[in-house]
DNA sequence: CTATTGTCTTGAATGACTCAAGACACTAGA
DNA sequence: TCTAGTGTCTTGAGTCATTCAAGACAATAG
């Protein structure tokens, strides 16, 4: 029993960041909510925790969580930006195309850059992004065509 | 030596499609354009043909061929939705970090999808869509770091 | 040629996200 | 512990790609 609240002050201060309640909820939120809120989920959690936070201070948070490596933005066309906690295991992510339902996929090669690109090796390539797209055991049977 | 603008007429027709001047331009100009044009570069070029093309024509027009299959539409993150001529041939993208600039990467695997997620049965995957980012060979010497 | 239906234009709206300015809070140093 | 200094938060307005809505217009079938 720990308080996670505590536990992200340390993180924050790790990562040389100045410690605030609203740093700390969004960090808190983010682990643990899991999946991959976008921000106004993140809000929503972290409000809890705080009684009120703004939108803006909430993309600010996750803009420099994100820029010290503490969370993972991944944003899917045609959604809002997501995060999620950085565990620093290389993986993917399948979306469902219906529900755009987010779910991450292990990445069987490795670490980034899991996949070799046919250029020209004046091309620096450092991550290869693959996105699954098809869909959910949920959907998948109520789809036609 | 032939009239693209026919030709653009006769490939919607046969896509079942109402043959109107915006659709041909539209065509048109994703094919002469070539690479990875946005909504604004596509009505652009389209202008040209038909003197004038509001933006949302464009975007419907886009839509409908995308629809067919005609266009392919790539949206890649943090930039607007990009159309290019579809060529049915499986390929991935490379996005410079520093310029935007996207080319295309062939998929050196086969038919989409070419990449096996680890995912239950339960889910269908029909396709993997591949990002590849780094820096073009332009900015490629200017980044430190 | 005309009716029908789909498409285009115009203008307003949406939604995620960012900018800006002032109030406020965190950290370091006295 | 107090205070200066700077970074962060709140509020409110702004941006930008894209979409919605309504009426004018054009393509196709008969």
């Amino acid at each position: 029993m720990y308080d996670p609240m505590a536990r992200a002050a340390a993180r924050l201060r790790e990562a040389e960041l100045r410690v605030t309640v609203q740093r700390m909820a969004v960090l808190t939120a983010i682990e643990e909510l899991g999946g991959h809120p976008d921000a106004e989920a993140v809000r929503g959690r972290a409000q809890e925790v705080t009684g009120g936070l703004s939108l803006q201070a909430t993309y600010n948070v996750l803009r420099v969580l994100t820029e010290v490596g503490l969370v993972r933005c991944t944003q899917i066309t045609g959604q809002q930006a997501r995060y999620e906690a950085e565990r620093h295991n290389n993986h993917h992510h399948f979306v469902c195309r219906f529900c755009g339902d987010i779910i991450d996929v292990d990445c069987v090669i490795g670490e980034a850059p899991c996949l070799v690109a046919d250029l020209p090796e004046s091309y620096r390539v450092d991550e290869a992004a693959v996105t699954f797209w098809g869909a959910c055991p949920r959907c998948a049977p109520a789809e036609h065509g």
